[in-house]
RNA sequence: ACUGCAGGCUACUCCAUCGCCUGGCCCCAAUCCCCUGAAGGGGGAGAAGGGGUUCGGGAGGAAAGUCCGGACAACGCAGAGCGCCACACCACCUAACGGGUGGGGUUCCGGUGUAAUACCGGGAUACAGAGCGUGUCACAGAAAAUUACCGCCUUCGGGUAAGGGUGAAAACGUGCGGUAAGAGCGCACGGCGUCCCCGGGUAACCGGGGAGGCGGAUAAACCUUGUGGGUUGAAAUGCCACGUACAUCCCGAUUCCGGCGGCGGGCCAUCCGUGGCCCAAAGCCGGAGCAAUGUUGCUCGCACUGUUGGCGGCCCCUGGGCGGCCAGUCGGGAGGGGUAGGCAGCUAGAGUUUGGCCGUGAGGCCAUCCCCAGAUAAAUGAUGGAGAUCCCGACUUGUCGGGAUUACAGAAUCCGGCUUAUUGGCUUGCAGUGUUU
RNA sequence: GGUCGGUUGGCCGAGUGGCUAGGCAGAGGUCUGCAAAACCUCGUACAGCGGUUCGACUCCGCUACCGACCU
């Protein structure tokens, strides 16, 4: 049943963290979405990972339109999560992941839960090898 | 019924699944307290957190712009003056307002009608003062405001605003008289201010009469008059936690007087007990000055704070004067650093529903009912299905098929307004046109 | 959330109510064998909508956009 919850020790507030993902962290694209993630080593919660969406104001001057977006993008993260829950489970430290959204129209929200399907995949593909040589792969702070 | 104008109301509904924020209730539970005690047992409280087939609530008419007005809070005073800002026909409403309601003036439009005034309906209106002062008035024009020039007249001293046709604006307009030529210089009619009287009206103002007049515009130019405003705003403010650093540098003040007090000292008198006079430390009290603050514009007032201690030097001379340094305290400033978490403020209010009464109305009074968002990287959503409404097409004229549910837009301390954005529907008032009775 | 400021050609920027300076860039010309430089000429602007005024970039409202500040 928990799986599907999203709640406030899941939702990334540090305005600190945000500012060093855009420092240090990793990112890549999957239109219309585009991922920043950074592994954060003093977790602020016991969430394995802590998420938060970005809507720029350049593209949707509507305060009402980037709320939308915003609802629509965590609640395609909600429902989705739980395949990267299970592939993180044992591991230490804490996924700090933001979502921006970069396209210039309202998409309807299959194409967003599509995009985001295909991002969490990805993230597994490329750093979460199964199993034990998880930890190597996970490419350096820079 | 249609058209036009001016308003008012409303902001799709329901079901299922998965979620979000918030308040209550229940459960789990670290821990704490009490009783008894050898362990242990019993009872109670219970932050943060987690959970629940649990019970409630969860965006707007503009939540927006931040243009006004308040509540509330802070600044030692809600003190003074200056400055600054706002407002400006009258009355009323209101907690208050630059808002609203009603009325007046001015002006525009439409209709009816006339020789013309007029009447009816609707709209607009930042609408105090230009017989206080200062400034400005391009081009054109003789001249843009106290005045010249041309012209006209002349007794050659001068007089004269009729003519100069340009302009947004130029010496009340037209006619007659009058004159050397002219001029409200006089008269008739008309227009516009000022003052007085009468009548109506709470008043603005309207109507009538009289006196004495008529030398431009601009105050959303300065200004004058009147009225109001202390300033700053929830990033206010108070508390808790964390963290540097009671850290560094620069500047300023730290002076004097009086009273009480009497350590101690000097002089005089002495019956040797003491008495009188003078100087006078600590401490206490009061005052002046200085520094700084001066209610987050300037100045001032009152209040408040600091004004403490140590060490050298020079001069006269043995008690003072002058001038320094150091520390402390207080005040001002600079650069730099830390934090950017939590709680309160924070939602029961000029509140909402319904009804009655008063008022032309804005609104007021009374009764009744209800409790109705409090987030903070910022909650109210997603998916699916019905219904309802609207649009388009087809024809069997009430069915089918397709599409849309939209516009503007997301609370951030809370209210009252204003302004701006905006889809569709419903509805009220007024005017006009047409039809029927 | 609050408090302020600004918007003038393609770009930068001045402007007292009376025809909107100047520079850079652009176009044409003179000069040159050709160019550069220099000189001459030209085009293109007051963010938008209302109001006050005879007349508005300027004064006053509203709107749009851009920017600064606060603890």
């Amino acid at each position: 049943m928990t799986k599907f919850k999203f709640n406030k020790a899941e939702r990334l507030k540090s305005e600190k963290t945000i500012g060093r993902m855009f420092k240090e962290g990793h990112s890549f694209g999957v239109y219309p979405l585009r991922l920043v993630w950074l592994k954060v080593e003093e977790p602020r919660s016991d969430s394995p990972v802590q998420f938060t969406v970005s809507v720029g104001k350049k593209n949707f001057k509507s305060a009402v339109a980037r709320n939308r977006i915003k609802r629509k993008v965590r609640e395609a993260w909600r429902l989705d999560k739980s395949r990267l829950y299970k592939k993180l489970e044992g591991a230490d430290g804490q996924l700090a992941f933001m979502v921006l959204y970069t396209a210039k129209e309202d998409l309807p929200y299959q194409d967003i839960e599509k995009a985001m399907k295909t991002v969490i995949h990805i993230f597994i593909k490329k750093n979460m090898p199964p199993a034990n040589k998880r930890r190597e792969n996970v490419p350096p702070l820079s």
